[in-house]
DNA sequence: TGTACATCAGTGAACGCGCGTTCACTGATGTAC
DNA sequence: TGTACATCAGTGAACGCGCGTTCACTGATGTAC
Protein backbone atom coordinates (compact mmCIF):
# COMPACT_ATOMS: atom_id res chain seq x y z
CA UNK A 1 0.00 0.00 0.00
CA UNK A 2 1.64 2.78 -1.49
CA UNK A 3 1.77 6.09 1.25
CA UNK A 4 2.08 9.37 0.58
CA UNK A 5 5.42 11.33 -0.11
CA UNK A 6 5.62 12.93 3.33
CA UNK A 7 4.52 10.02 5.06
CA UNK A 8 7.52 8.38 3.78
CA UNK A 9 9.54 11.40 4.77
CA UNK A 10 7.47 10.97 8.05
CA UNK A 11 8.47 7.43 8.34
CA UNK A 12 12.16 7.98 7.57
CA UNK A 13 12.54 10.32 10.50
CA UNK A 14 10.62 8.25 12.84
CA UNK A 15 12.76 5.00 11.97
CA UNK A 16 16.04 7.61 12.65
CA UNK A 17 14.55 8.47 15.57
CA UNK A 18 13.65 4.93 17.50
CA UNK A 19 17.04 3.67 16.15
CA UNK A 20 18.49 7.02 17.84
CA UNK A 21 16.69 5.90 21.44
CA UNK A 22 16.73 2.31 21.29
CA UNK A 23 20.51 2.01 20.21
CA UNK A 24 21.99 4.33 22.90
CA UNK A 25 19.08 2.42 25.37
CA UNK A 26 20.36 -1.36 24.53
CA UNK A 27 23.21 -1.11 22.18
CA UNK A 28 23.54 -1.92 18.40
CA UNK A 29 23.95 -5.36 18.67
CA UNK A 30 21.26 -6.07 20.85
CA UNK A 31 18.49 -3.81 18.91
CA UNK A 32 17.01 -5.77 16.01
CA UNK A 33 15.66 -3.69 12.86
CA UNK A 34 12.31 -5.56 13.38
CA UNK A 35 12.08 -3.79 17.07
CA UNK A 36 13.16 -0.27 15.56
CA UNK A 37 10.57 -0.78 12.87
CA UNK A 38 8.03 -1.90 15.07
CA UNK A 39 8.27 0.95 17.76
CA UNK A 40 8.12 3.32 14.16
CA UNK A 41 4.76 1.67 13.75
CA UNK A 42 5.96 -0.24 10.73
CA UNK A 43 6.71 -3.97 9.74
CA UNK A 44 10.45 -5.29 9.55
CA UNK A 45 10.18 -5.67 5.67
CA UNK A 46 9.73 -2.03 5.02
CA UNK A 47 12.81 -1.11 6.54
CA UNK A 48 15.43 -1.30 3.12
CA UNK A 49 13.24 1.14 1.38
CA UNK A 50 15.01 3.64 3.45
CA UNK A 51 18.66 2.38 4.40
CA UNK A 52 20.86 0.28 2.37
CA UNK A 53 21.16 -1.79 5.87
CA UNK A 54 21.21 -1.73 9.99
CA UNK A 55 25.23 -0.26 9.37
CA UNK A 56 23.77 2.37 7.34
CA UNK A 57 21.29 3.08 9.92
CA UNK A 58 23.58 2.83 12.71
CA UNK A 59 26.19 5.21 11.61
CA UNK A 60 23.02 8.24 10.78
CA UNK A 61 21.61 6.89 14.14
CA UNK A 62 24.79 7.95 15.23
CA UNK A 63 24.82 11.24 13.46
CA UNK A 64 21.20 11.96 14.84
CA UNK A 65 22.00 11.36 18.68
CA UNK A 66 25.33 13.07 18.67
CA UNK A 67 23.60 16.63 17.05
CA UNK A 68 20.45 16.06 20.17
CA UNK A 69 23.04 16.64 22.33
CA UNK A 70 25.02 19.24 20.88
CA UNK A 71 22.48 20.85 20.70
CA UNK A 72 21.61 20.63 24.63
CA UNK A 73 24.89 21.74 25.31
CA UNK A 74 24.73 25.24 22.70
CA UNK A 75 21.71 26.34 24.34
CA UNK A 76 23.32 26.02 27.52
CA UNK A 77 23.84 29.06 29.72
CA UNK A 78 27.29 27.86 31.74
CA UNK A 79 29.49 24.66 32.33
CA UNK A 80 27.94 24.50 35.67
CA UNK A 81 24.04 24.28 34.44
CA UNK A 82 25.71 21.37 31.95
CA UNK A 83 27.48 20.03 34.66
CA UNK A 84 24.08 19.90 36.66
CA UNK A 85 21.89 18.45 33.91
CA UNK A 86 24.45 15.83 33.10
CA UNK A 87 26.10 13.95 36.13
CA UNK A 88 22.70 13.68 37.74
CA UNK A 89 20.77 9.81 38.28
CA UNK A 90 18.29 11.07 35.67
CA UNK A 91 20.37 11.22 32.73
CA UNK A 92 22.28 7.73 34.29
CA UNK A 93 18.52 6.39 34.15
CA UNK A 94 17.70 7.46 30.57
CA UNK A 95 20.44 6.39 28.21
CA UNK A 96 17.48 6.48 25.51
CA UNK A 97 17.49 10.13 25.55
CA UNK A 98 20.82 11.09 26.53
CA UNK A 99 24.52 11.32 25.95
CA UNK A 100 25.61 9.60 22.79
CA UNK A 101 29.18 9.63 23.38
CA UNK A 102 28.25 8.02 26.60
CA UNK A 103 25.99 5.12 25.41
CA UNK A 104 27.77 4.37 22.09
CA UNK A 105 31.64 5.15 22.54
CA UNK A 106 32.39 1.39 23.52
CA UNK A 107 30.63 -0.18 20.50
CA UNK A 108 31.43 2.38 17.78
CA UNK A 109 34.66 1.46 18.51
CA UNK A 110 34.37 -1.97 16.79
CA UNK A 111 32.04 -0.65 14.11
CA UNK A 112 33.50 0.80 10.51
CA UNK A 113 35.17 3.53 9.61
CA UNK A 114 32.18 5.51 8.76
CA UNK A 115 30.66 5.11 11.62
CA UNK A 116 33.85 6.25 13.56
CA UNK A 117 33.86 9.30 11.57
CA UNK A 118 30.69 10.35 12.34
CA UNK A 119 31.12 9.66 15.99
CA UNK A 120 34.49 11.50 15.56
CA UNK A 121 32.87 14.67 13.56
CA UNK A 122 29.84 14.64 16.61
CA UNK A 123 32.88 14.42 19.64
CA UNK A 124 34.57 17.62 18.37
CA UNK A 125 31.13 19.37 18.23
CA UNK A 126 30.95 18.35 22.17
CA UNK A 127 34.41 19.56 22.29
CA UNK A 128 33.40 22.84 20.85
CA UNK A 129 30.38 23.45 22.85
CA UNK A 130 32.37 22.78 26.07
CA UNK A 131 35.18 25.04 25.04
CA UNK A 132 32.54 28.32 24.60
CA UNK A 133 31.84 27.72 28.66
CA UNK A 134 35.69 27.41 29.44
CA UNK A 135 35.43 31.46 30.86
CA UNK A 136 38.44 31.54 33.10
CA UNK A 137 41.19 29.83 31.39
CA UNK A 138 43.75 31.38 28.50
CA UNK A 139 42.53 30.54 25.16
CA UNK A 140 45.23 28.48 24.16
CA UNK A 141 44.56 25.95 27.37
CA UNK A 142 40.45 25.94 26.56
CA UNK A 143 40.63 23.15 24.41
CA UNK A 144 42.63 20.86 26.46
CA UNK A 145 40.66 21.68 29.61
CA UNK A 146 37.00 20.86 27.44
CA UNK A 147 38.62 17.60 26.52
CA UNK A 148 39.35 16.68 30.08
CA UNK A 149 36.44 17.78 31.59
CA UNK A 150 34.07 15.93 28.52
CA UNK A 151 36.24 12.83 29.40
CA UNK A 152 35.65 12.79 32.94
CA UNK A 153 31.70 13.39 32.21
CA UNK A 154 31.18 10.59 29.85
CA UNK A 155 33.97 8.24 32.11
CA UNK A 156 31.53 9.20 35.09
CA UNK A 157 28.55 8.49 33.23
CA UNK A 158 29.86 4.82 32.29
CA UNK A 159 31.30 4.23 35.73
CA UNK A 160 27.41 5.28 37.44
CA UNK A 161 25.63 3.16 34.74
CA UNK A 162 27.89 -0.04 35.28
CA UNK A 163 27.30 -0.42 38.95
CA UNK A 164 23.91 1.34 39.18
CA UNK A 165 21.62 -1.60 40.06
CA UNK A 166 24.76 -3.75 41.85
CA UNK A 167 25.55 -0.73 43.67
CA UNK A 168 23.36 1.96 43.54
CA UNK A 169 24.64 4.15 46.44
CA UNK A 170 28.14 3.85 44.62
CA UNK A 171 26.52 5.42 41.75
CA UNK A 172 25.14 8.08 42.79
CA UNK A 173 28.36 8.69 44.44
CA UNK A 174 30.15 8.93 41.34
CA UNK A 175 28.14 11.57 40.05
CA UNK A 176 28.38 13.45 43.43
CA UNK A 177 32.11 13.12 43.24
CA UNK A 178 32.97 13.95 39.48
CA UNK A 179 30.76 17.04 39.94
CA UNK A 180 31.60 18.63 42.87
CA UNK A 181 35.66 17.78 41.47
CA UNK A 182 35.22 19.87 38.01
CA UNK A 183 32.86 22.71 39.53
CA UNK A 184 35.79 23.23 41.95
CA UNK A 185 38.17 22.84 39.36
CA UNK A 186 36.62 24.48 36.33
CA UNK A 187 33.49 25.18 37.33
CA UNK A 188 31.51 29.16 38.39
CA UNK B 1 38.12 -38.49 26.55
CA UNK B 2 38.61 -38.11 30.61
CA UNK B 3 41.52 -35.73 31.34
CA UNK B 4 43.69 -35.33 34.36
CA UNK B 5 42.19 -33.32 37.67
CA UNK B 6 45.17 -31.23 36.98
CA UNK B 7 44.29 -30.80 33.08
CA UNK B 8 40.73 -29.68 33.94
CA UNK B 9 41.42 -27.05 36.38
CA UNK B 10 44.00 -25.56 33.71
CA UNK B 11 41.16 -25.86 31.11
CA UNK B 12 38.80 -24.03 33.42
CA UNK B 13 41.55 -20.99 33.66
CA UNK B 14 42.27 -21.27 30.11
CA UNK B 15 38.63 -20.42 29.36
CA UNK B 16 38.14 -17.70 31.96
CA UNK B 17 41.87 -15.88 30.71
CA UNK B 18 40.27 -16.05 26.84
CA UNK B 19 37.03 -15.12 28.02
CA UNK B 20 38.69 -12.37 29.78
CA UNK B 21 40.48 -10.99 27.02
CA UNK B 22 37.93 -11.41 24.40
CA UNK B 23 35.39 -9.77 26.20
CA UNK B 24 37.26 -6.78 26.57
CA UNK B 25 38.32 -6.78 23.11
CA UNK B 26 35.45 -7.56 21.41
CA UNK B 27 32.48 -6.98 24.03
CA UNK B 28 30.04 -10.28 25.62
CA UNK B 29 28.01 -10.31 22.87
CA UNK B 30 30.18 -10.20 19.89
CA UNK B 31 32.16 -13.38 21.45
CA UNK B 32 30.87 -16.69 20.83
CA UNK B 33 31.08 -19.76 23.24
CA UNK B 34 32.41 -21.62 20.28
CA UNK B 35 35.21 -18.93 19.69
CA UNK B 36 36.46 -18.67 23.47
CA UNK B 37 36.40 -22.63 23.32
CA UNK B 38 38.67 -22.68 20.34
CA UNK B 39 41.02 -20.16 21.58
CA UNK B 40 42.04 -22.38 24.77
CA UNK B 41 42.24 -25.42 22.31
CA UNK B 42 38.87 -27.41 23.42
CA UNK B 43 35.56 -27.98 21.47
CA UNK B 44 32.23 -26.01 22.74
CA UNK B 45 30.61 -28.85 23.96
CA UNK B 46 33.21 -29.01 26.80
CA UNK B 47 32.28 -25.76 28.44
CA UNK B 48 29.21 -26.61 29.93
CA UNK B 49 31.14 -29.05 32.02
CA UNK B 50 32.95 -25.82 33.67
CA UNK B 51 30.56 -22.93 33.62
CA UNK B 52 26.71 -23.02 34.02
CA UNK B 53 26.01 -20.42 30.98
CA UNK B 54 27.43 -17.78 28.95
CA UNK B 55 25.72 -15.52 31.92
CA UNK B 56 27.86 -16.75 34.60
CA UNK B 57 31.47 -16.61 32.73
CA UNK B 58 30.86 -13.29 31.83
CA UNK B 59 30.94 -12.43 35.80
CA UNK B 60 33.51 -14.38 36.09
CA UNK B 61 35.20 -13.25 33.71
CA UNK B 62 34.28 -9.70 34.48
CA UNK B 63 36.30 -10.48 37.92
CA UNK B 64 39.20 -11.80 36.47
CA UNK B 65 39.89 -8.54 34.31
CA UNK B 66 38.90 -6.17 37.06
CA UNK B 67 41.72 -8.22 39.21
CA UNK B 68 44.55 -8.01 37.03
CA UNK B 69 44.20 -4.07 36.03
CA UNK B 70 44.18 -3.37 39.44
CA UNK B 71 47.10 -5.50 40.48
CA UNK B 72 49.14 -3.48 38.23
CA UNK B 73 47.77 -0.04 39.66
CA UNK B 74 49.04 -2.02 43.01
CA UNK B 75 52.28 -2.21 41.26
CA UNK B 76 52.61 1.45 40.53
CA UNK B 77 54.84 3.84 42.22
CA UNK B 78 53.18 7.38 41.57
CA UNK B 79 49.79 8.37 39.46
CA UNK B 80 52.02 9.70 37.00
CA UNK B 81 53.47 6.17 36.25
CA UNK B 82 49.70 4.67 36.38
CA UNK B 83 48.66 7.74 33.59
CA UNK B 84 51.62 7.64 31.66
CA UNK B 85 50.58 3.66 30.98
CA UNK B 86 46.76 3.85 31.00
CA UNK B 87 46.31 7.14 28.13
CA UNK B 88 48.73 5.74 25.59
CA UNK B 89 47.94 4.65 22.00
CA UNK B 90 49.62 1.15 23.10
CA UNK B 91 46.47 0.69 25.89
CA UNK B 92 43.75 2.15 23.32
CA UNK B 93 44.59 -0.33 20.75
CA UNK B 94 45.31 -3.78 22.76
CA UNK B 95 41.54 -3.32 24.76
CA UNK B 96 42.44 -7.19 25.22
CA UNK B 97 45.33 -7.09 27.88
CA UNK B 98 43.35 -3.48 29.21
CA UNK B 99 41.63 -1.80 31.53
CA UNK B 100 38.33 -3.57 31.65
CA UNK B 101 36.31 -0.75 33.25
CA UNK B 102 36.07 0.96 30.22
CA UNK B 103 36.40 -1.68 28.07
CA UNK B 104 33.58 -3.64 29.51
CA UNK B 105 31.24 -0.44 31.23
CA UNK B 106 28.52 0.29 28.90
CA UNK B 107 27.92 -3.99 28.43
CA UNK B 108 27.83 -4.29 31.87
CA UNK B 109 25.34 -1.64 32.46
CA UNK B 110 22.81 -4.06 30.41
CA UNK B 111 24.24 -7.00 32.37
CA UNK B 112 22.11 -8.79 35.18
CA UNK B 113 23.14 -7.62 39.37
CA UNK B 114 25.71 -10.14 39.48
CA UNK B 115 27.72 -9.05 36.78
CA UNK B 116 27.48 -5.00 37.98
CA UNK B 117 27.82 -6.55 41.54
CA UNK B 118 31.38 -7.69 40.32
CA UNK B 119 32.03 -4.67 38.49
CA UNK B 120 31.09 -2.34 41.36
CA UNK B 121 33.50 -4.62 43.52
CA UNK B 122 36.01 -4.23 40.91
CA UNK B 123 35.77 -0.56 40.82
CA UNK B 124 35.75 -0.08 44.60
CA UNK B 125 39.38 -1.76 44.65
CA UNK B 126 40.72 0.72 41.42
CA UNK B 127 39.48 3.61 43.41
CA UNK B 128 41.73 2.29 46.74
CA UNK B 129 44.44 1.79 44.31
CA UNK B 130 44.22 5.32 43.06
CA UNK B 131 43.59 6.50 46.34
CA UNK B 132 46.71 5.58 47.70
CA UNK B 133 48.62 7.68 45.29
CA UNK B 134 46.99 11.15 46.11
CA UNK B 135 49.62 12.41 48.05
CA UNK B 136 49.11 16.11 48.03
CA UNK B 137 45.24 15.86 48.99
CA UNK B 138 43.78 16.34 52.25
CA UNK B 139 42.49 12.66 53.59
CA UNK B 140 38.82 13.80 53.20
CA UNK B 141 39.03 14.50 49.73
CA UNK B 142 41.00 11.81 47.99
CA UNK B 143 38.05 9.40 47.46
CA UNK B 144 36.51 12.08 45.73
CA UNK B 145 38.85 12.99 43.63
CA UNK B 146 40.23 9.21 43.04
CA UNK B 147 36.98 9.00 41.50
CA UNK B 148 37.19 12.54 39.26
CA UNK B 149 40.93 10.90 37.98
CA UNK B 150 39.72 7.37 36.98
CA UNK B 151 36.37 8.55 35.20
CA UNK B 152 38.90 10.70 33.58
CA UNK B 153 40.46 8.40 32.52
CA UNK B 154 38.33 6.13 31.18
CA UNK B 155 36.26 8.77 29.42
CA UNK B 156 39.67 9.23 27.71
CA UNK B 157 40.16 6.04 26.80
CA UNK B 158 36.46 5.14 25.50
CA UNK B 159 36.60 8.28 23.25
CA UNK B 160 40.17 7.88 22.06
CA UNK B 161 38.28 4.07 20.75
CA UNK B 162 35.69 5.60 19.64
CA UNK B 163 37.60 7.28 16.78
CA UNK B 164 40.55 5.95 16.44
CA UNK B 165 40.15 4.61 12.93
CA UNK B 166 38.03 7.64 12.16
CA UNK B 167 40.13 9.77 13.21
CA UNK B 168 43.75 9.20 14.30
CA UNK B 169 45.00 12.34 15.40
CA UNK B 170 41.84 13.72 17.55
CA UNK B 171 42.28 10.44 19.23
CA UNK B 172 45.71 10.81 20.36
CA UNK B 173 45.10 14.54 20.85
CA UNK B 174 42.56 13.03 23.56
CA UNK B 175 45.02 10.67 25.09
CA UNK B 176 47.92 13.43 25.43
CA UNK B 177 45.16 16.74 26.03
CA UNK B 178 43.88 14.48 29.19
CA UNK B 179 47.21 13.24 30.69
CA UNK B 180 48.92 16.62 30.75
CA UNK B 181 45.77 18.04 31.98
CA UNK B 182 45.68 15.37 35.05
CA UNK B 183 49.40 15.97 35.57
CA UNK B 184 48.62 19.45 36.16
CA UNK B 185 45.80 18.97 38.78
CA UNK B 186 47.11 16.24 40.59
CA UNK B 187 50.19 14.48 39.44
CA UNK B 188 53.54 15.11 40.50
C1' DT C 1 -11.05 18.81 -13.48
C1' DG C 2 -11.47 13.90 -14.44
C1' DT C 3 -9.84 9.36 -15.82
C1' DA C 4 -6.43 5.28 -16.65
C1' DC C 5 -2.41 3.45 -15.62
C1' DA C 6 2.39 3.02 -14.04
C1' DT C 7 4.88 3.52 -9.88
C1' DC C 8 6.38 2.16 -5.57
C1' DA C 9 5.90 2.11 -0.01
C1' DG C 10 4.53 -1.23 2.83
C1' DT C 11 3.34 -6.30 3.99
C1' DG C 12 4.51 -10.76 5.61
C1' DA C 13 6.41 -15.22 4.39
C1' DA C 14 10.75 -17.18 3.58
C1' DC C 15 15.94 -17.61 3.32
C1' DG C 16 20.39 -18.63 5.35
C1' DC C 17 23.15 -18.19 9.14
C1' DG C 18 25.17 -18.18 13.71
C1' DC C 19 24.31 -18.58 18.32
C1' DG C 20 23.63 -20.88 23.20
C1' DT C 21 22.65 -25.10 24.83
C1' DT C 22 21.85 -30.30 25.09
C1' DC C 23 23.11 -35.02 24.70
C1' DA C 24 24.64 -39.78 23.35
C1' DC C 25 28.99 -41.39 22.97
C1' DT C 26 34.17 -42.20 23.77
C1' DG C 27 38.05 -43.53 26.15
C1' DA C 28 41.52 -42.06 29.62
C1' DT C 29 41.54 -41.49 34.60
C1' DG C 30 41.11 -42.62 39.23
C1' DT C 31 39.66 -45.95 42.59
C1' DA C 32 38.41 -50.27 45.02
C1' DC C 33 40.15 -54.58 45.80
C1' DT D 1 52.15 -52.87 43.17
C1' DG D 2 48.79 -54.71 39.89
C1' DT D 3 44.20 -55.42 37.93
C1' DA D 4 39.00 -54.44 36.83
C1' DC D 5 35.72 -51.31 36.60
C1' DA D 6 33.08 -47.04 37.41
C1' DT D 7 33.54 -42.26 36.61
C1' DC D 8 33.45 -38.29 33.95
C1' DA D 9 36.02 -34.53 30.74
C1' DG D 10 35.88 -33.86 26.19
C1' DT D 11 33.74 -34.62 21.36
C1' DG D 12 30.76 -33.36 17.72
C1' DA D 13 26.12 -33.72 15.93
C1' DA D 14 21.78 -31.78 16.76
C1' DC D 15 18.14 -28.62 18.77
C1' DG D 16 15.51 -24.35 18.77
C1' DC D 17 15.67 -19.66 18.21
C1' DG D 18 16.32 -14.96 16.60
C1' DC D 19 18.51 -12.21 13.47
C1' DG D 20 19.48 -9.46 8.88
C1' DT D 21 17.98 -9.60 4.49
C1' DT D 22 15.15 -10.79 0.22
C1' DC D 23 11.12 -10.99 -2.52
C1' DA D 24 6.46 -11.71 -4.64
C1' DC D 25 2.53 -9.38 -3.81
C1' DT D 26 -0.90 -5.49 -2.69
C1' DG D 27 -3.17 -1.37 -3.33
C1' DA D 28 -2.90 3.70 -2.68
C1' DT D 29 -0.47 7.46 -4.90
C1' DG D 30 0.99 10.41 -8.42
C1' DT D 31 1.15 11.37 -13.24
C1' DA D 32 0.12 11.65 -18.23
C1' DC D 33 -3.50 12.66 -21.06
Amino acid sequence: MRVTKAKVAEHRRSILDSASRLFRQRGFRDVGVAEIMQASGLTHGAFYGHFRSKAELADEACQEACAEGVQAWLASASLTEILDRYLTPAHRDNPAAGCALAALGAEVARQPDDVQKSYADGMRRFVDALERHMDDAPPEARRQQAMAVLSCMIGALTLARGVASGDPALSDQILASVRQELRGHFGA
